[in-house]
DNA sequence: AAAAAAC
C-alpha cells in the first residue's frame, strides 16, 4: 500500500514524499482511515511504529477547513515529557508545510507570554504537557468548549508517571461530542478501564512493533567493578565507531557529574535531564540531533519516544531499576531498520536487576570485555539487590541508626526550630555531613536549629550526640 | 530508587 490510497490531501502526500516517506506503516495503514472518519481509536502501539503520522496526517487534513477563534483551539494533543510535545510539533510543521494551520506548544519551562499570545491569535492545534495547560486554564487563558478532537498520547508513561488526575480533569474541561484518540503503548487494566470511560466505540489497534529494540538492537553487557564504570565507558567509547551516543544514567545528578567528567576527559558531550532550565534542554536536544553534539548524557527523560535520526550507540551507564525503561533505553537505536548498538555496565549487585531484564526480553544479553579491565561476576545477593551502603573505617553496625529512635518534641521545640532557620540556613548547607566535618553540628539542645521534619533527633544522650547518629537521612538535606 | 511535570 502506498500513501496516496489512503485518501490524504495532495498537500499533505506533499509533504509526506518530502519527508522522504513513501509505504505507511501497520498503525498509519489502520489508523487513518479510521481517524478520518472520526472515530474513536484506541491503539495500542510503542514508538518507533509511526504511530504519530498516524494521527498528525489526518488530523492536519480535517482541520484545513476552520479557524480555531481567540483562546478557544480546535484540537487538543496531551503528552507526558516537554520533549515528546517539542517533537509533536516538530511533526505538525513538516507534515502541514503546505497548510497554513496554527500551532501552539504549551509546556512547562518557557515564557507564559509567548504562548498566551499564540493563543489569543486563535490555534488549531494545541500541544501540551499537563501541567501547564492546567496553569493555563485556570488562568483563563484557553477555553476548551472548541476542541473537536483530542489525542492522549503514551497513556501509560501518564500513568506512570501520576498525571492520569490531571488528564481526567482536562479531558472533564472538553466537550462530550468529540473524536478520541488514545495510544498507549502497553494496555493494562487501570489503562483499558480510562480508555473505557474516554472513548465511545473505538476501532481497536494493536500493532506490534516490527521487531522490538531487543531483536534489532546488537547489545552487549559488561560487569565492571564500581570503580571501573567510568574507564570502562570512556575505553568503549574510544574504541567503538561512535558516531553519536545516548548514555544513560538513572540519577539527575549522576548525569551531570558523568556529562563534566567526559568533558574533562575531552570527550564532545552535553547533559539532558529534567532540572535544567527548559531553554538549555531544548538548545541541547537539537544540537545532539543535529550533530553538532556528539554524546549525550540524559536520564530517562530521553529513555522514551525520542526520535533522533541514525543515532549509532546506546549506552546504558547505570542498570535502569526498571526493566521496561532498558527497552526504552535501547530503543532509541536501531530505528526505522537502521543497525544500532548498545552497551549497559552492571556492578555485580546489579545482578538482580539484570536478570529481571532478561526475563523481559526474552533472552540473555551477550557479555562482553573490555581489555585491561577486570572482569567481574554479577553477584547475586539473597533477599536483595544491593548490599546497604558501608560506613567507612567502621564494621557495618548492626542497624543501631535505624531502630525507631522516637523523636520527643518539646512544646517550645517547633515554633522555635522555625523562626531560627532562615540565618542559619546557608551554614548548614555547608555542615550538612558531620563525618566530613569531623563532628556533630547537631545535639540534643532544642535550641539547635533543625530541619522542620526532622525524625532523627536523639534523646538520651543530654548536649552529646554520638556521630552515627548524627547521620541524616537523605531525604532531609 | 528515580525520573517526569506548574509556578
Amino acid at each position: 500500500m502506498a500513501f496516496s490510497e489512503l485518501g490524504l490531501s495532495p498537500e499533505i502526500l506533499q509533504a509526506v514524499s518530502e519527508a522522504g516517506y513513501t509505504t505507511p506503516t501497520p498503525i498509519q495503514e489502520q489508523a487513518i482511515p479510521h481517524v478520518q472518519l472520526g472515530r474513536d481509536v484506541l491503539g495500542c502501539a510503542q514508538t518507533g511504529t509511526g504511530k504519530t503520522a498516524s494521527f498528525v496526517l489526518p488530523m492536519i487534513d480535517m482541520l484545513a477547513a476552520g479557524r480555531g477563534r481567540a483562546r478557544m483551539p480546535r484540537s487538543l494533543i496531551i503528552e507526558p515529557t516537554r520533549e515528546l510535545a517539542s517533537q509533536i510539533a516538530s511533526a505538525f510543521e513538516v507534515y502541514g508545510k503546505y497548510h497554513r494551520l496554527t500551532m501552539a506548544l504549551l509546556i512547562g519551562g518557557e515564557s507564559f507570554t509567548d504562548q498566551e499570545k499564540k493563543l489569543d491569535r486563535g490555534v488549531d492545534v494545541l500541544i501540551a504537557t499537563p501541567g501547564r495547560l492546567l496553569d493555563l486554564y485556570g488562568r483563563g487563558k484557553i477555553l476548551l468548549q472548541d476542541v473537536r478532537i483530542l489525542v492522549i498520547d503514551e497513556a501509560d508513561r501518564m500513568l506512570d508517571m501520576g498525571f492520569i488526575p490531571d488528564v481526567e480533569r482536562i479531558v472533564g474541561l472538553l466537550p462530550k461530542e468529540r473524536q478520541t484518540l488514545f495510544f498507549s503503548a502497553t494496555m493494562p487494566p487501570e489503562i483499558k478501564r480510562l480508555a473505557d470511560f474516554f472513548l465511545s466505540d473505538p476501532k481497536e489497534i494493536a500493532v506490534t512493533p516490527p521487531a522490538s529494540p531487543a531483536e534489532t538492537v546488537k547489545q552487549s553487557l559488561l560487569v565492571v567493578g564500581p570503580a571501573d564504570k567510568r574507564e570502562a565507558l570512556f575505553r568503549l567509547i574510544r574504541s567503538e565507531d561512535v558516531k553519536n551516543a545516548l548514555i544513560f544514567c538513572n540519577r539527575k545528578r549522576d548525569v551531570d557529574l558523568l556529562s563534566r567528567s567526559l568533558a574533562r576527559h575531552g570527550f564532545d558531550v552535553a547533559a539532558l535531564h529534567g532540572d535544567m532550565a527548559q531553554a538549555r534542554r531544548t538548545l541541547t536536544l537539537e544540537r545532539f540531533k543535529n550533530g553538532e553534539i556528539r554524546l549525550l548524557a540524559a536520564s530517562d527523560v530521553a529513555a522514551r519516544g525520542l526520535d533522533i535520526a541514525g543515532l549509532s550507540h546506546v549506552f546504558c551507564f547505570d542498570v535502569p531499576h526498571h526493566a521496561e525503561d532498558y527497552v526504552h533505553r535501547i530503543g532509541r537505536t536501531g530505528r526505522a531498520g537502521r543497525e544500532g548498538r548498545s552497551f549497559m555496565l552492571a556492578v555485580p549487585e546489579d545482578a538482580k536487576a539484570v536478570s529481571a531484564i532478561e526475563k523481559l526480553i526474552g533472552r540473555e544479553i551477550p557479555r562482553g570485555r573490555i581489555d585491561g579491565l577486570a572482569e567481574t561476576p554479577l553477584e547475586f545477593v539473597p533477599g536483595g539487590s544491593r548490599l546497604p551502603p558501608r560506613v567507612e573505617g567502621r564494621p557495618p553496625r548492626k542497624s543501631f541508626s535505624s531502630q525507631n529512635v522516637p523523636r520527643q518534641t518539646t512544646s517550645q521545640d517547633i515554633p522555635r526550630q522555625a523562626k531560627r532557620r532562615p540565618e542559619n540556613e546557608g551554614q548548614r548547607e555547608k555542615t550538612s555531613d558531620p563525618r566530613r566535618e569531623g563532628g556533630p553540628t547537631i545535639t540534643g539542645n532544642p535550641q539547635t536549629p533543625r530541619r522542620n521534619g526532622d525524625t532523627d533527633a536523639a534523646v538520651g544522650f543530654g548536649d552529646h550526640l554520638p556521630a552515627f547518629l548524627a547521620r541524616r537521612p537523605k531525604h532531609t538535606l
